[in-house]
DNA sequence: ATCCACATTTAGACTTAGTCTAACCACCCA
DNA sequence: TGGGTGGTTAGACTAAGTCTAAATGTGGAT
């Protein structure tokens, strides 16, 4: 995994301290975390960050095309740092899943009438089927 | 399109007079509106509605399948009350069209390992294209 | 090294969406 | 006539997120 420092260079995003502590995490995961989520995490290695620089954080960084705010579930947005095409599966527990953007097509949508369609991506609810062993 | 009444009643629904406005304006609604927009609609015809009976009648409606809720856009559920399978269009505007299940073909769903799906659909972005006449 | 201008961070006030609570009302039925 | 059950209400409360104004950090010119 590449130097977050390096990272938010390339993206045009002074790397202070906080920047890349945010980054460190919020980069790497597949937990899909929400903001406060985020504030937790990082706070856990870096105590003296302040809630509004990660919220802020946030947004310069989907700004800046490194992540991807997902309104999916009801009660809050959510970060994803994979900014590929690809869909989404909202477990029934809350948990989220990215889905690989070839595992499933759709079709027609070039077709549709009167709209000029920017994006799109299949949201799926469901639940993942227990593995083998469970205890 | 049928009576407000009848449909409340035919769901296991006491048809009080504040249900009932709240259904005559949503279960007929295409605009998708936020909870409190429902209630400012409301409100226009039945000025003596409280906020916590809409919300409380919003998710009543939910709960007996009169209503679907949708997070969709980052700023709040809306609600809709096409509780058939379809799309969803977001408009750069912010405005949400329904698109009619059989325009758009999802395949290969079923072969997702891992997962049982319980349901889906294709949420799109892009922009209503602008009709011939414009001024 | 020092200074300045500007960028960044901060705590806390504020806003907005939504839920909860406890009192209140209205009807049905004894 | 008096409960009891439903539904409704205002307003307190909570949670997510934004804004503000002050403090602090930083890079570049000298």
């Amino acid at each position: 995994m590449r130097d977050s420092v390096t990272i938010l260079q390339e993206h045009g995003i002074q790397p202070s301290a906080q920047r890349v502590a945010v980054a460190d995490y919020v980069l790497k995961t597949v937990e899909h975390p929400s903001a406060d989520l985020v504030w937790t995490r990082v706070k856990a290695r870096v105590p003296y960050i302040s809630r509004a620089t990660v919220y802020n954080t946030l947004n310069l960084f989907v700004e800046k095309g490194l992540l991807r705010a997902l309104a999916l579930a009801e009660d809050s947005v959510v970060f994803d740092p994979n900014v590929d095409r690809h869909h989404h599966l909202v477990d029934e527990s809350g948990a989220i899943h990215d889905i690989p953007w070839d595992k499933v097509q759709v079709c027609n949508i070039e077709t549709l009438k009167g709209f000029e369609i920017h994006d799109y991506q299949v949201v799926m609810r469901g639940v993942r089927k227990s593995a083998r062993r469970k205890s």
